[in-house]
RNA sequence: GCGAAAGUGGCGGAAUUGGCAGACGCACCAGACUUAGGAUCUGGCGGGGAAACUCGUAGGGGUUCAAGUCCCCUCUUUCGCACCA
């Protein structure tokens, strides 16, 4: 009803063009980009211009954009069009990471395939981008269910088995017995599946492929320290995340004979603290150590101990309740001893819950005087506490009579050793190196460094994924699929029946296969990989979408690489960011890119919230963007997503919100579309006035516009706080509203008008669009050049000061700017406020700041 | 537990290098116009006080002519890590 009628408004009679109707605007503006599709294209390497490479991360084509997709991409799109207005070949693509559990979901769920599924959202969400307004090259999408974007990842997967960096390991997964399936970790509640509750999750083995992600892990932390555009927090994550521990190990001899493991068997530790190995009491084993396994079979009182911690751990492990570990050390004496390669004592064994299988070597030496957790666990047992590090007092010499055993456990490094035989004396730092090269000499040990950066598991047992491209001969063994037969097609025509599983391992036509070496038959990989595999690259897909020879030319990625801004959630900081730094060394190993990170600056915006929490749909506080433009229009909605918050803090969603914007918009509008003298002059007159002929009114509305320039244009270059651009853009409008510019030369108003169009260009560029083509010239405001301020306008010609007596405000004064400090001293001090409140004591010092305030110190 | 970030009106947030706290917007209040509307315009809007003035940026202390901003302690919130040997 009320559509009718806004748009039979925008028909009739001239003042009815006053009135802002996003709508009837949007939609038009909307079909002309889509029927010009060339507007937001980037040229190739060939082009003469200097490239701007920004990029949101893509979407996984859920059905629907939520809040947090619109801001990102808010954010984005502003950037784009602004470096587009400011010379630059922008290079803004968008696509799809389109395989995934979910569209597996969905088919049992509606039977509904995968892929049609998946291509339906897309288009949904698509057609959602295209109202929002995005300037995405669409001729660049990507998606990365279709075969010709994973021939690529196959191909990719055959360069790193080629390279040795593809290999096959066994490995343990979450297996439902109830869905036959693998699931993933988030799959896992409680313990149990999500889908049987009562059903406990079994760990099974299985040969899976991993990418040796740890070939790069010194690379991968090294260049972080290169990456400055990143933010630090990302920064840190992924430095924990790699895990770089430098150290010893060191081998123990166990003392007589361990069954399966013959006479006097070594138990090897890992240790960043070799300086303290004479003060080691115990060894200790994680419970799945295979010594472990070995020496509890000795004793069923051992068996069941260590049967329990091996639950314990993995309860904790699937619940993601590790902390209730921590406050329970737990461990067993298996009465076996090893004997201390440098001091020669006898240290028991012990198997202890609290020490991790998969890191170091599973096995730790104790030190109890010198760990923390060593010391919590040698007063729970009774073990030995033997100091060997002299511990620093805090105190001055003369006060410290503290007791050694106040200061225990002593962890600190910046000390001398005692009872640590032809050791004792020495600084820590330097006995570590000494003992190391001692026990590498003798044989027992050697300096070591390990990661907590562990290879990256690739196969998944399903269905909607790249299928790997690699054959299994009874005589030949694992055959990759030569490259000419890529891309392996990932069938079609499938049922999904088992909940989550992959059909893959039940489709003979799928799986059978001749062997390319000896003809024989083979047998197809029937698992899928990972869709972190196909994000790991695709931003280098974009600058050469549509290459059917190679996943993208070099000169095409060595022109727009390395992004120049990469704009995401901070979820993404550690597997997406870390794979994709990964992918770009490899890929720059086989020589198809120069650059050695994928992105030079990484901007992390923060989370869309509503009454202070996530939007999700079982809070209720979900908001649709499409409520949102049908209320407001696109331009509103997305400029309300720059103005709540600055972009990279967590956002509180207010409808009210929206409305001041549509509000601010609104008058946008009438100033502009409704000033008949401005428009009517825009077209033949020139843009030229002078300055000097303003009159005071209009020239305060001409200083406001230079500063307002001034404003967005450094906050584009600097931080980002696009809520003060937009805060800035509002005062300006502010204040010519109240009727400034009525009597102002009509150049004047014709200039001011297009750089206020101009201004607002990245955030509303409907409205930009539209009015730019009732005050423009005749250009594209995407086109166009960004205006440039001018400083000596900018500034104000009046100066206000406040005048503080000992730093309390009294009064204020107004002189021209520019006066010098002295003259600014004197009106302050005859001021009669000065005067007042100085009044019976004596000035002893005044304090100018330029154009700020003036302090006068008095007692 | 460790680490990081943050804490400013009724709300979202400004204050870029220590220099007038509260820009801009929302909500609210009053008024104007009125085809009575969730439109538009004008004005007000941190607390106390009639006013002069005074208090005020989580709390406490400090440095400084001057502190939201720097330093120390405490509290709260969010995020990350969580036995990493």
């Amino acid at each position: 009803m009320t559509e009718q009628k806004t748009i039979t408004m925008m028909n009739e009679s001239a003042p009815e063009r006053e009135r802002y109707n996003p709508r009837a605007i949007e939609e038009r503006w909307a079909a002309r980009w889509e029927a010009d599709p060339s507007l937001y294209a980037a040229e190739n390497a060939a082009s003469s211009r200097k490239k701007y490479y920004v990029l949101e991360m893509l979407p996984y084509p859920s059905g629907a954009l939520h809040m947090g997709h619109v801001r990102n991409y808010a954010i984005g799109d502003a950037l784009a069009r602004f470096m587009w207005m400011n010379g630059y070949n922008v290079l803004h693509p968008m696509g799809w990471d389109a395989f995934g559990l979910p569209a597996e979901n969905a088919a049992i769920k509606n039977q509904t395939p995968p892929r049609e599924w998946t291509l339906k959202n897309i288009a949904a969400m698509k057609k959602q981008m295209k109202r929002l307004g995005f300037s995405y090259d669409w001729s660049r999408e990507i998606t990365t269910c279709l075969p010709d974007y994973y021939r690529w990842n196959q191909w990719f997967f055959l360069k790193l088995y080629e390279r040795g960096l593809a290999y096959r390991k066994e490995s343990k997964v979450n297996w439902c017995p109830e869905c036959c399936t693998v699931l993933a970790n988030e799959q896992v509640i409680g313990g149990c599946c999500w889908r049987h509750e009562d059903t406990p999750v079994v760990q099974k083995s299985l040969e899976q492929w991993f990418l040796r992600t740890t070939q790069y892990s010194d690379e991968l932390l090294d260049g972080l320290d290169k990456l400055t555009g990143w933010p630090d927090k990302v920064r840190t994550m992924q430095r924990n995340w790699i895990g770089r521990s430098e150290g010893a190990q060191v081998s123990f001899n166990v003392d007589g004979r361990v069954e399966g493991f013959g006479d006097s068997p070594t138990i090897t530790v890992f240790t960043t603290r070799i300086d303290t190995i004479y003060g080691a009491t115990s060894v200790q084993l994680a419970p799945q150590h295979p010594m472990a396994q070995a020496l509890a079979g000795e004793s069923s009182h051992l068996r069941r101990k260590f049967e329990d911690f091996i639950e314990e751990q993995k309860k904790a492990k699937e619940t993601g309740d590790i902390g209730a570990l921590n406050n329970d050390k737990r461990g067993v004496d298996t009465g076996r001893c090893v004997t201390n390669p440098f001091s020669g004592e006898k240290m028991p064994i012990w198997i202890a819950n609290y020490i991790l299988t998969d890191y170091g070597t599973g096995a730790i030496m104790s030190v109890p005087a010198h760990d923390e957790r060593d010391y919590e666990f040698a007063n729970k047992y009774g073990l030995p506490v033997k100091v060997v590090v002299l511990p620093r007092r805090t105190e001055e010499p003369g006060e410290s009579n503290e007791r050694q055993e106040d200061v225990l456990p002593y962890t600190g490094e910046e000390s001398l050793l005692i009872n640590s035989g032809e050791y004792s004396g020495m600084p820590c730092a330097a006995a570590q190196e000494k003992m190391a090269a001692a026990a590498e000499v003798s044989g027992f040990g050697k300096k070591t460094v390990i990661y907590r950066l562990k290879d990256w598991g690739v196969s998944r047992q399903r269905y909607w994924g790249t299928p790997i491209p690699i054959l299994y001969c009874d005589r030949c063994g694992i055959v990759p699929v030569p490259e000419e037969h890529l891309p392996v097609i990932l069938p079609e025509n499938v049922e999904i029946t088992q909940q989550g599983g992959s059909p893959l391992a039940n489709m003979p036509e799928f799986l059978n296969a001749e062997c390319p070496t000896c003809r024989g038959a083979a047998r197809r990989e029937a698992d899928t990989m990972d869709t972190f595999v196909d994000s790991s690259w695709y931003f280098y897909r974009y600058t050469d979408p549509k290459n059917g020879k190679a996943p993208f030319d070099s000169a095409q990625a060595d022109y727009f690489f390395p992004i120049d801004q990469y704009i995401g959630g901070v979820e993404h900081a550690i597997l997406h960011l870390i794979y994709s730094r990964f992918w770009t060394k490899f890929m720059r190993d086989l020589g198809m890119i120069e650059n050695d990170e994928p992105a030079e600056r990484l901007f992390t915006q923060g989370m869309v919230v509503r009454n202070g929490a996530k939007m999700s749909k079982s809070k209720g506080n979900v908001v649709s963007p499409d409520d949102m433009i049908a209320q407001f229009g696109a331009d509103a909605t997305r400029m309300y997503s720059l103005f709540a918050a600055p972009p990279d803090r967590d956002l509180d969603w207010q409808e009210t919100g929206v409305a001041g914007v549509a509000r601010f918009l609104s008058k946008m509008w009438r100033f502009i579309a409704g000033h008949s003298v401005a428009s009517a002059t825009a077209m033949n007159s020139e843009s030229g006035y002078r300055s000097s002929e303003l009159g005071p009114e209009a020239r305060r509305v001409e200083r406001k516009l230079h500063q307002t320039i001034r404003r967005i244009t450094t906050d584009f270059d600097g931080r980002w706080h696009f809520n003060t651009s937009i805060a800035a853009l509002m005062e300006l409008l502010n204040e010519c509203a109240q009727g400034a510019i009525e009597a102002a030369p009509p150049g004047f108003v014709a200039d001011l008008q297009r750089k206020m169009v101009l201004l607002i260009a990245p955030f509303a560029p409907y409205m930009a669009a539209e009015l730019w083509e009732l005050v423009g010239d005749g250009s594209s405001v995407l086109r166009h050049q960004w205006p440039k301020f001018d400083q000596a306008l900018a500034k104000e010609e009046e100066v206000e000061y406040a005048i503080q007596v000992n730093g309390k405000i009294k009064g204020k004064i107004t002189v021209p700017a520019g006066s010098l400090q002295r003259v600014v001293e004197e009106i302050a001090l005859a001021d009669e406020k000065t005067i007042i409140a100085t009044a019976g004591k004596t000035i002893v010092k005044v304090i100018v700041i330029a154009d700020r305030l003036v302090n006068i110190v008095a007692k």
